[in-house]
DNA sequence: CAAATTAGTCAGAGTCTCTGACTTGAGTCA
DNA sequence: TGACTCAAGTCAGAGACTCTGACTAATTTG
């Protein structure tokens, strides 16, 4: 299919996530906040509104609890994140988002908002909208956490 | 956008994408070619059937030429790739994929295949084909080598 | 309650990536 | 032609990410 027919999929799919990621990166680093990495952003992304334990976070970001562990703790110590006491669990903790990483993500949030228009400007509403439909419908098959 | 309508477009794109790396990373490792790394795939996958510079070969995988070289040279001792002098610059080195690499190659397409013919299932030819006409239109705006 | 499972940590190693400094060859222009 | 500038690639060093294996402590199960 990809031969006949332009590139690998894998590729299609990437191109456009790296240089999203990209924008979003610089957006924050220009606003100040530059003392996280891609790496770290990727986990504190999966943190749940109420705090998400870290086997939880390491299984959806599909990496070790131990690298999960190393990550939040560089989160931790930088403000972006707090480790909470699980209170139905004494072997747990909940890993929950700072204000620090709040105002954060509503730099990133605005930044996503604004590639997704120009997305749209250039594909247009129907392409776009159709898009994001085919790209959650294969979430069904695709995302071992969903 | 993201807020009102499900998941952030990044995590949108990326799962999917995983997926598929994932899959064909297993079947090649199943089919014995367990000595190489994603890293090194994702330059294998840039080099041109007449080679690459590895400058190109870096610009293309956004990568510092440092890295671009420590990939290649472990690709090289593994015998995935050859360096041959460029006829038209003395300073270049052409890197070119090996028999070797080229048999992977047909085992990863086929896996690639296989897994879109899985996706297709699910989404329908037609939503199918309308995502990588999206897909590919989106590549206008946002790569940077194309 | 004993056994098996689950949450998380500690230690160590390998891999990927970067910045900075450098060598060599190519292109430019007076 | 000769000096200058730019491009291709390498070397050295460091930081970041990720993994496997082994471990402790709390929970769940039979």
């Amino acid at each position: 299919m990809a031969a006949e027919n332009g590139l690998n999929t894998g590729l299609l799919l990437f191109i456009p996530y790296r240089a999203l990621e990209d924008r979003v990166f610089a957006a924050l680093a220009e606003a100040g906040y530059d003392d996280f990495t891609p790496a770290q952003a990727r986990v504190m992304q999966r943190i749940g509104p109420h705090g998400t334990r870290l086997t939880d976070l390491a299984a959806q970001a599909q990496i070790t609890k131990q690298t999960a562990g190393f990550l939040v703790d560089q989160l931790e110590k930088t403000g972006y994140v707090r480790r909470l006491p699980d209170p139905t669990d004494k072997r747990a903790r909940l890993v929950c988002v700072a204000e620090k990483a709040w105002a954060a993500k509503r730099v990133a949030d605005a930044v996503v908002a604004e590639v997704e228009q120009e997305w749209q400007s250039h594909l247009g509403a129907r392409r776009m909208k159709h898009l994001r439909e085919a790209l959650t419908m294969l979430r069904e098959i695709t995302d071992p956490w969903a």
